[in-house]
DNA sequence: AACCTATCTGTATACGCTTTCAGAATCCAA
DNA sequence: TTGGATTCTGAAAGCGTATACAGATAGGTT
């Protein structure tokens, strides 16, 4: 079939374990059989069967990804192109694939990750969101199978290296610019409850609300999928309030599109009706009419980070844990108005 | 370590080969021993080891994805996730995963798939473009290694199985269309000259102004990046001509948005000034103010198919190439004014 | 010349599974 | 009871690579 390692060292008249130890680049090899080994491999065309190395060698130098389960609708997200951009290019820095396995119910991307897991078809797992009581997190951690998780986990946080931004901060510190505005009436649009990262960030509005002295209102508060749908329905419940809020932070950029559309059919612009903050920063958000005023959260440096992370977990196993906060940014633009 | 056949074997007091039977659902292997080695595995919570199947099977159960080698820039246009998404959900119905190698510059890319060959990490690749002589491809056709491409192959295109839409057919009806508007000033904003789906576009398009029996005017064709900073360029070029386009045709809703906020910028707007007629019609596009009129090539059905081709080259090898052309549709929306 | 190091290379086995081929067990007809 | 067909199972040889261990070679010392 194809060249392999016998051929190579038939052909350069040395023992196949020897050609072995050139791929490898042992040192405990002359330069001068290096380099007889090395003409007969690109004489031949040689190259390593991967699968076979691996067997050998119980590694794969292949990392997996791990998307939220309803993968086909978060795919639509900006968000998860951006940060596999990240993870990546770190991959490819070290030389390590990409590998996913998908499924669209629950259940098969659970599956899915056994197979990569027990199946030893990748060395490590980035899991690209995080969320209460995760299935998956948990057989990882049970498996002690290396893994990074993009965003806080729910629990064990100390002993799961991770990286996100510091969402709480971010919340309230976005909330306090939304206040500092004149915005008093502040709505809060996120996205699914079981998300660690809605939760910070409701914990860190709530933060902001209280210190300054306004009252919290449930009624402020709406919660939908991360999509434009879920702006556009958002909209509806906020602005059926007797007092509908004047400004609101909203999780996604994605939603931000849809609350503006809904609100352009309304009749209502923005922002002199009302404002929006949104967290991304996609790349269409500047081209919106207004433009958004958005939270840079840096998508491809934690996609980056966490590629970053897994490589050392699997690399040196004994490390502790750690946690990489990866800095955001206030992007203003024309979508938040001063209504002092 | 790890559960092997072997301790499956020894438990369920059989020989590794009749386990390894069970595993492949083998007709000669007995119900009864089959339960029994059944229990076995689950017992031991035994999962097979893919890289030792792989090797002794020469298949991996993976199909390998590339990317236009400029995979960064790239990947922000929600064409890829969606293709992805379309190749995922058939890869998935036949448990394949994907498997992603990445790089930066052209001969990066090129190592990445010549590792996924010859390393047989995978046993087929789709190609999610199509370009003027593409080093991969040919590759890949010396190599005779499984694959399928996602538009049309400039040359040999009846021995290669690719997926694409009728892109003369399409560009040359929409040229139509803008035509039965009323407009007889129709600019050409193309993408990368190098990707046949701009050539094939550019040709429908120049059929039909002829067929119109207007002339074809070098300076209403414009080629850029397919970004958004294109759609930005292409504007102002267009603008500065002295009898500039009353509509544009243009070849990718990200482009449409440069268009759009460039214009803005200018003061002029869509489609009282001028029309708008892009391709396919991302997620965004019915956003956008105005939403955009674009064609919906398909494009999970895109990734779908060329899975699914793949698949069957894969599976049957003598089979001869086909290919499959996916419908398209305009979608009217708000961007094309009817001038007559 | 004999011996010892240091350096390099080869032999053999393991990695976990598939598959060929031969052999054992079962069953039924003669 | 024997023979032959039929069905099921096991032993063993790969798949292509890595590596422990042993062996060979070269170089230097006494």
């Amino acid at each position: 079939m194809s060249v392999t390692i016998k051929d190579v060292a038939k052909l350069a008249d040395v023992a196949p374990s020897t050609v072995s130890r050139v791929i490898a680049n042992n040192p405990r090899i002359s330069e001068k059989t290096k380099r007889k080994v090395k003409e007969a491999m690109e004489y031949l065309g040689y190259h390593p069967n991967f699968n076979a190395r691996s067997l050998a060698n119980r590694s794969t130098q292949a990392i997996g990804l791990v998307m939220p389960s309803s993968a086909d609708k978060a795919f639509q997200n900006p968000f998860f192109p951006e940060v596999i951009r990240g993870i990546s290019t770190m991959a490819h820095e070290q030389e390590y694939a990409l590998y996913m396995s998908t499924g669209n119910t629950e259940d098969e991307i659970f599956e899915g990750v056994v197979r990569m897991v027990q199946g030893r078809r990748v060395d490590g797992i980035v899991m690209l969101y995080s969320r209460v009581d995760d299935r998956i997190m948990c057989y990882l951690q049970e498996q002690s199978f290396p893994f990074t998780v993009i965003g806080k986990p729910f629990k064990n946080a100390d002993s799961i290296t991770h990286i996100d931004n510091d969402n709480f901060k971010a919340a309230q510190e976005m909330t306090e610019y939304l206040l500092s505005l004149g915005h008093e009436r502040i709505g809060f649009v996120g996205g699914n409850l079981n998300l660690v990262v809605t939760i910070d960030r409701l914990l860190g509005y709530e933060k902001a609300i209280r210190n300054a002295g306004l009252s919290y209102k449930d009624e402020y508060i709406v919660h939908e999928e991360f999509l434009k749908e879920g702006g556009q329905e958002a909209v509806k419940e906020l602005l059926a309030l007797e007092n509908p809020p004047s400004a609101l932070l909203v999780m996604d950029d994605l939603m931000s599109f849809g609350v503006l559309s809904t609100l352009n059919e309304l009749g209502l612009s923005v922002p002199e009706d009302i404002s929006l903050l949104s967290f991304n920063n996609v790349m269409l958000s500047e081209l919106s009419s207004p433009s958004l005023t958005s939270v840079d959260i840096n998508i491809f440096q934690l996609g980056y980070e966490a590629a970053k992370g897994l490589l050392e977990c699997i690399q040196s196993p004994g490390k502790p844990a750690k946690r990489v906060a990866v800095p955001f940014e206030l992007i203003e633009r024309q979508s938040c108005k001063n209504v002092k």
